[in-house]
DNA sequence: GCCACGGATTCTATCGTTATAGACTGCTCG
DNA sequence: CGAGCAGTCTATAACGATAGAATCCGTGGC
């Protein structure tokens, strides 16, 4: 059926090692040899086996990328940007989703599903900390986001506190004094909406604001629906509002909707800004002002660490690696003069860490 | 390093034969010899090699889905619904980008990559009727989409003239005299944009209304950004306009935007209606009225044709499905009442083909 | 003319499974 | 009481490639 390297061995009169040189590029194959091997290649058609090359080799060239969902557009972009670095590295991206699901987040780590691809870079969601243990694994693996720290893992994750706080103060710039925060979880330490909301606490003070319960809107998940909800709950209960900072640009498109159907006037009444800097941002009406984590880094620093703990390159400790982050305002905020370029402001880095060369805060 | 069969054979005292009988759940087994091997199995922390049984089975349980672009919504819903209706059946997915590439759209039928996969899904975008030569090919492959049609593989597409015209006579049936069309691609006979156009002007006929050139705007890409300027270009041209038909969504929702920025007011002036249905339509301001082209069901139909010519189960002619579509009615078309639920119209269906079971249109 | 040399090629073991065929139990049954 | 049979389990050959050692062969040194 298949043809297989014995077929164009037997049709090039050599051997089948000799095959398996021309195919790889060994250097040593006189041209004759070469040309004769090729024209049975193209005559038969052989493609490669690359599970039986894989048994061999133990390398399947492919990588797997777990995300909650690929219908959030965070996801799909990032997972979007990992793709495209993983084939610049000659990797072939294999996507599983989790779905919110404990148990599917589990599984990613230990399920039997794991182990034909070469690596894991894995944005979990519902395992927090205590759960620390499971990462532990014996195959390479890159985390994602801010559930999780201390993983024996490479990990890369954003300056959270710190580009949340820059994205709350850009409202106080504003002069707005009255600046709700959208999708909070009561309660929780971890992840990142409780690093949000500290940045959003720290802004407060440092804009000498008062901190103001009723000023926090809850969303368990982070969907346009849960933001529009937040949004109306706040408005209908009449708490006065001048500034809206929602934890991601879903929940800002959310609230964004929420006050359109309101027929509250934004950036006029209401100055919005979000978080992750999705595409949708730059075409909402109005444009969404937000914060970019700096996504591509994200996704072309994971696959390199990944590669590189494939590759042996890299034995040493985890590295722990910080892209930059910066507000992108846009009309949501008042900031653009109708087809004006994006105003951009670089967040301010926490500096504790060494720099690496292009930009990227290293800790190992 | 890695524990094999041949480890937990040793251990539970039985051949390596009887562990792969175990770990594939042939009945015929001792109750005390499977608990041993199940004891040195858990003992080991031993995992099967997917890479050494897929060589073996030559199935890998994996497939491909190759698609334009995961940050494109419809894409990246599509995808998640494949890869849920593929883990469903215990598939997992590997997904290629084509990048609007045309040799990369070549690549993904003929590469080496192809292989390690049971099947492909693939959605061309640049690919056309004249490359149907390419997609004879010689492993289970669905083909998505208006790109080609008579290709030899199964084919899952949508009612592109009917559900364009159904969307087109929904802004008739509100009374708009001057409908743009958004998106169409000059002179090219075959695709989306014209299966579409031509729906559009089916509907013009039927509701007696002239066509007008000047109310056709072009665009290439189908993003955000060209359906903005095109809608900007048609503004500023100064041509009468008062309801738009966007080929997609995201060109509608960039029509949004440009109507929006010029403070046209949707639907009092200009109604909008966009195609695809995605999560945004529902949460955009105003909410986007859009056609639904059934896109669970056209994920759950591919993944099904593929695994039905995976295993074997189907082996004559090949299939085309066309899944149903409908119009649904938001606030860009001033259909719902705020907090109503949304209007659904079933698209009128052509009827000379069989009707399978659960409504899905099927020709050989 | 013989041998060392190094490039070109072949030989053979191996990667970790599954598949096929057969061996070995006990039991039933004519 | 031996054949037949279902139930268990084992031995061994694939699956299609790669890796390292072994072999072949034309050339140049002496």
């Amino acid at each position: 059926m298949a043809v297989t390297m014995q077929d164009v061995a037997a049709r090039a009169g050599v051997s089948i090692k000799t095959v398996s040189n021309v195919v790889n590029g060994y250097p040593h194959i006189r041209p004759a040899t070469r040309a004769r091997v090729e024209e049975a290649i193209g005559h038969l058609g052989y493609r490669i086996n690359e599970t039986a090359r894989s048994l061999r080799t133990r390398r399947t060239d492919m990588i797997t990328l777990a995300v909650p969902e690929l219908s959030l557009p965070y996801f799909a972009e990032l997972a979007d940007s990992v793709i495209q670095a993983a084939e610049a590295r000659g990797l072939t991206v294999l996507i599983e989703q989790t779905s919110h699901g404990r148990d599917r987040e589990v599984d990613v780590l230990t399920g039997k599903r794991r182990n034909m691809t070469d690596g894991l870079i894995f944005s979990p969601l519902e395992l927090g900390p205590e759960d620390i243990g499971l990462f532990d694994v014996d195959f390479p693996l890159v985390v994602l986001g801010e559930r999780v720290f201390g993983a024996p893992a490479d990990h890369v994750t954003m300056n959270n506190v710190e580009a949340a706080k820059a994205a709350t103060l850009h409202l106080a710039s504003l002069g707005r004094r009255r600046i709700a925060v959208i999708g909070g979880h009561e309660g929780e330490q971890v992840g990142s909406a409780a690093l949000r909301t500290r940045g959003y606490r720290d802004a407060l003070k440092e804009a000498n604001l008062p901190y103001d319960p009723e000023l926090v809107a809850e969303a368990g998940l982070w969907h346009r629906s849960t933001g529009s909800e937040a949004m109306g709950r706040l408005l209908d209960a009449g708490i006065e509002v001048d500034g809206v900072f929602a934890l991601n640009d879903a929940l800002a498109l959310g609230a964004l909707h929420a006050l359109h159907s309101r027929r509250v006037d934004v950036p006029g009444q209401v100055a919005v800004i979000g978080f992750d800097d999705v595409d949708d941002a730059r075409y909402s009406s109005p444009t969404l002002s937000s914060v970019d984590p700096g996504r591509e880094q994200i996704a072309r620093t994971a696959v390199d660490l990944l590669v590189d703990r494939i590759t042996g390159k890299e034995t040493g400790p985890f590295r722990r690696v910080i892209p930059d982050s910066r507000v992108i305002g846009r009309e949501s905020t008042g900031d653009v003069p109708e087809g004006a370029d994006e105003k951009q402001v670089a967040v301010q880095q926490g500096g504790e860490e060494p720099i690496e060369p292009d930009g990227l805060r290293v800790s190992a």
